[in-house]
DNA sequence: GCCACTGTCTTGACTCGTTCAAGAAAGCGC
DNA sequence: GCGCTTTCTTGAACGAGTCAAGACAGTGGC
C-alpha cells in the first residue's frame, strides 16, 4: 500500500487522512497479524510523538470504516491486518502464538451455512475460524526436547 | 451433571475432587458460556469463601483436564462450557455479547480440511469457528429504534 | 483410623491491555 | 485564511488475568 493508496482508502471511508493512521496503515499492511503493542512500537519508529491512545483510536476507527480486520485469539492481545480480498481464516501456534494465514479450504464464504442460526432469527454477517495447532517452528522444537 | 457424576469426571482426570471444583463444575453445567465474572458469583452462592484465585485455578485444570471448553470471543472476557459430544460452533452477538450454541453446519469436524495448513508443516488439533451477528432480541430493538 | 505427602486454596500484590475524560491541535470545506 | 469538527495528547483509571509464598485439605499407605 502506498502512501496514495492509503490516502485514498481513507478518503473513501470519509476519513480525515492524518500521520497517525497513514503509519498506523503503513505498520499493519508491513507485519501483518501485528499486535497492538507492535503497531505501537512500528508507528513511533514513524511518529515518535504518537501517543498510545492516538494509536487505539486509529485502530479503531479503521477497524469500524473496514480498513482493517481485528483478530483477537484467547490469550493474545488484539491483532490487526489489512482487510484484503477476504477469503482466508487464521492459524494460531499453542506454544508461540504466531499467527498464519490459511487459504479457505471451503472455497467461498466457508462455513456460512448456518441454516440453524438464521432459522432462530440471529443475523449472522460473519464467519471466523480459527485453527489451533503448533507452527512447524515449535513443534520440532518440542519433539526434539523429548 | 450430578455431583457424583462431576467426581468421576474429575477422578478420571486424574484431578483431585474439591469443593471448589465441583462447585465451579456446577455453576458451568447451570449457565453455559458463563465468563470468569459468573462463575466466580455462582460459585461463591454456593461457596462464599472461595478465592477467585482458586477458581481460576479450577478453571484452568479443569481446561487442561478437557472437562471443559474455553472459549474467548474478541472483546469479552474468557467463557466456559462443559466439553460434552462436541460438535458445535457458536454465535456471538455484535451488540450484547451473548452467545449461542450452533450445531455444525457442515456435519462433522467442519472446516478441518486445511490441507493447506498442514502441508505446511503446521499441526491442527481444533478448529474454532465463531460466527458473529446480531441475536434476535438486539437486531429487533435496532431496527425498532430506526 | 491416622499420618505424611503433594496438590490445591488463600492472601495480597502486581502486570498489562484497554478505556475514559478534558482540553489542545490539526484537517477539511468554505 | 477562518471556523467547525474530528482527531490527538495527556494523564488517570479499570479489570482480567498472573505471580508468589505460605496455609490447608485430599489421597494413598500404614
Amino acid at each position: 500500500m502506498t502512501p496514495t493508496d492509503s490516502e485514498h482508502a481513507l478518503r473513501g471511508a470519509g476519513l480525515r487522512v492524518t500521520r497517525p493512521r497513514l503509519a498506523v496503515l503503513d505498520v499493519v499492511a508491513e507485519r501483518p497479524h501485528a499486535d497492538t503493542g507492535t503497531v505501537l512500537d512500528g508507528v513511533r519508529a514513524l511518529l515518535p510523538a504518537v501517543s498510545h491512545q492516538a494509536v487505539y483510536d486509529c485502530l479503531g476507527a479503521l477497524t469500524d470504516a473496514g480498513l482493517l480486520r481485528r483478530i483477537q485469539p484467547a490469550g493474545s492481545a488484539a491483532r490487526y491486518e489489512l482487510r484484503v480480498g477476504d477469503n482466508h481464516h487464521h492459524l494460531v501456534c499453542r506454544s508461540c502464538g504466531a499467527v498464519t494465514d490459511v487459504d479457505c479450504a471451503v472455497g467461498h464464504a466457508p462455513c456460512l451455512a448456518t441454516d440453524d442460526a438464521e432459522a432462530r432469527g440471529f443475523e449472522v454477517d460473519e464467519a471466523e475460524v480459527i485453527y489451533w495447532g503448533r507452527c512447524p517452528a515449535c513443534s520440532t522444537t518440542l519433539r526434539s526436547r523429548s
